[in-house]
RNA sequence: GGAGGGGUGCCCGAGUGGCUAAAGGGGACGGACUGUAAAUCCGUUGGCUUCGCCUACGUUGGUUCGAAUCCAACCCCCUCCA
C-alpha cells in the first residue's frame, strides 16, 4: 500500500466518522508521506481498549507509509479533558502523570515501530511547549482568537451545563490547549493532521482553525466513530472493569476471551478496526451465518490479542479456550489460584477476585452460578479438599465463562 | 454579598418521623433457552462471624423511644439579583 492508499483504506475499514476536506487531504497525501497525530493524555497508567480505534489508525497510518505522531498529554492532563463528562477529572500530580505516561509507552510499542525514519513514530508531550506558556502573552497571540460563545455551545460541554455540574475555568482552557497544541505541532514538525474520537470533533476543528488563522499551514481532520456493541453498550467494560491493554491487567487470555465474546453484528467491523487482516479475508469472514460466526470470531480474538501480546500468547489463549469451552476439559494454562486445602469455596472465590465479597460468592452459590470439577456447589460452607482435585488442580467455575483452576499450596 | 432551589445506592430517580438496606427504571451479575452471540423469560443486586449485627441517603452536631425524613452550623452545585 502506498502512503495515498491511507484514506481509502481507512474509510473502508470504517475508521472515518467525520473528516474536513477529504480532497484536500487526498492530494497532500500523494505529495508524500504525512504525519498526522493522535492526542493521548496521562490519566491512567495504562489505555484500554476504548483507546484502541484510536491506536490502530495510527498504526494504519504507518502501514501505509505515514508517519504517526503520539502526543503525550503530559501537559493538558494537568488541566483534565471536561470533553463529555460530567463531572472534572481529579488532578494528578507530576509523578503521577510520569509514570502513566510510561505504561502508556509500553502500549504503543506493541503497535507501531519508533524511530527516526520518515515513516517512523514518534512521541512527543505537549508538556514541552505547555509548561513554558506565560499566561499574558498566550491570552493575545491565542487566546483572541477564540470565542467564549462559540465555546459555550460546544457539544461537549453541554451536558455538564445542563446537568447543572461546575465546569470550572480551568477546564474550560483544555480546549485552547489542545487547539494550541495541533499549531505547536504543525509549525515544529510538520504535523498536518490530526485525528481523535468523534467526541473530540469541537476540539480537533478548532485547532485546525488557529493553524489557518495564525500560520495559515495545512491542516487536517479525521475522527473515529464512537465503537459501542451492536446492543449499544460502549465497548471496552466487563464486570471485572475495563479492559486494559496491560498484560498485567488483563491477562492475554482474559483479553482473548474479551474479542471471543463479541456479538455477531459486531464481528465484521470488529475484524476490520482491531486486525490487520485484509478486508477481502474480514468479508468473508463478516459473511459466515448462524454458529459459523463463531469461527470468525476466533479469528478475530486471536489476531486482535497477537498484535498486543504477541502470536505466541494468542495461540496460547486460544488453545486454552478451545480446550475449556470445546472439549470441556481443565486446560493447565487456565488462570490458577493457588490455595491452601482445604479451603472454602467462597473465601477462594474472593481471594481470586472473581467476586467482590463472600456475600456475592454465597448468592451466586445460591443460584446455582458456582461449579467445582463441573458440578454445581450447593453448599455456601462448601470446601475444596484435596480429594477435589483432579490431577494436580481442580476446576472452579463462575457462571459459563469464568473458569479457574485452584492448585494446593 | 443577597434571595431562592438542590446534594439519595454503579447511574437516573421516588421517598418529608417508625411498615426504609431505602419504590421504580437503567446497567450489571446468575439461571433457563442457545452457538462462550443477540433477543426473550425467571431471579439477584451494601458488608459481616447472616434467624443477628454493622455501615449507608453532602459533612458535623442536635431534637426524639425512633431521622434519609425535623433543627443548627458548615461544605459543594444551580438560578436570579448586587
Amino acid at each position: 500500500m502506498s502512503n495515498a492508499d491511507f484514506l481509502h483504506e481507512a474509510r473502508r475499514r470504517g475508521f472515518i466518522h467525520q473528516s474536513t476536506d477529504e480532497a484536500a487531504l487526498s492530494a497532500r497525501l500523494k505529495q508524500g508521506p504525512l504525519p498526522g497525530y493522535i492526542g493521548f493524555d496521562a490519566t491512567a497508567d495504562s489505555l484500554h481498549v476504548g483507546s484502541l480505534v484510536q491506536i490502530m489508525l495510527l498504526r494504519l497510518l504507518q502501514r501505509t507509509g505515514n508517519k504517526p505522531v503520539v502526543l503525550m498529554g503530559g501537559g493538558t492532563t494537568k488541566v483534565g479533558d471536561p470533553s463529555f463528562r460530567d463531572e472534572a477529572r481529579p488532578l494528578l500530580d507530576e509523578a503521577r502523570i510520569a509514570a502513566n505516561k510510561a505504561g502508556i509507552r509500553r502500549v504503543f510499542d506493541a503497535f507501531l515501530r519508533f524511530g527516526d525514519g520518515p515513516t517512523d513514530a514518534v512521541m512527543l508531550d505537549n508538556a514541552e511547549w505547555l509548561d513554558a506558556l506565560l499566561y499574558i502573552p498566550f491570552l493575545r497571540d491565542i487566546g483572541k482568537h477564540f470565542s467564549v460563545n462559540r465555546m459555550l455551545t460546544m457539544e461537549s460541554v453541554k451536558q455538564r451545563l445542563d446537568r447543572e455540574q461546575n465546569l470550572s475555568f480551568l477546564e474550560f482552557n483544555y480546549m485552547l490547549l489542545q487547539a494550541y497544541d495541533f499549531l505547536e505541532l504543525s509549525r515544529r514538525h510538520g504535523v498536518a493532521m490530526q485525528m481523535g474520537g468523534s467526541d473530540q470533533w469541537g476540539n480537533i476543528v478548532m485547532g485546525a482553525d488557529l493553524i489557518r488563522r495564525v500560520t495559515g499551514a495545512e491542516a487536517h481532520v479525521v475522527t473515529t466513530p464512537l465503537i459501542t456493541t451492536a446492543s449499544g453498550a460502549k465497548m471496552g467494560k466487563t464486570a471485572q472493569g475495563a479492559v486494559w491493554l496491560d498484560a498485567a491487567k488483563v491477562a492475554p487470555y482474559d483479553y482473548w476471551q474479551f474479542w471471543r465474546n463479541a456479538e455477531d453484528a459486531d464481528v465484521g467491523r470488529f475484524l476490520a478496526l482491531f486486525t490487520d487482516l485484509p478486508m477481502e479475508e474480514v468479508a468473508r469472514l463478516a459473511a459466515l451465518q448462524g454458529a459459523e460466526v463463531n469461527e470468525a470470531k476466533k479469528v478475530l480474538a486471536t489476531e486482535a490479542t497477537a498484535l498486543l501480546h504477541g502470536r505466541d500468547a494468542a495461540e496460547q489463549a486460544s488453545e486454552t479456550a478451545r480446550r475449556t469451552f470445546e472439549e470441556g476439559v481443565a486446560a493447565e494454562t487456565l488462570p490458577t489460584h493457588v490455595a491452601a486445602l482445604p479451603a472454602g469455596v467462597v473465601d477462594i472465590l474472593v481471594a481470586a477476585k472473581l467476586v467482590a465479597s463472600k456475600g456475592e460468592a454465597r448468592r451466586l452459590i445460591a443460584q446455582n452460578g458456582v461449579r467445582l470439577n463441573d458440578v454445581p456447589v450447593t453448599d455456601p460452607a462448601a470446601q475444596v479438599t484435596l480429594q477435589d482435585l483432579r490431577g494436580d488442580s481442580g476446576k472452579l467455575s463462575l457462571g459459563k465463562k469464568k473458569h479457574l483452576l485452584v492448585r494446593p499450596g
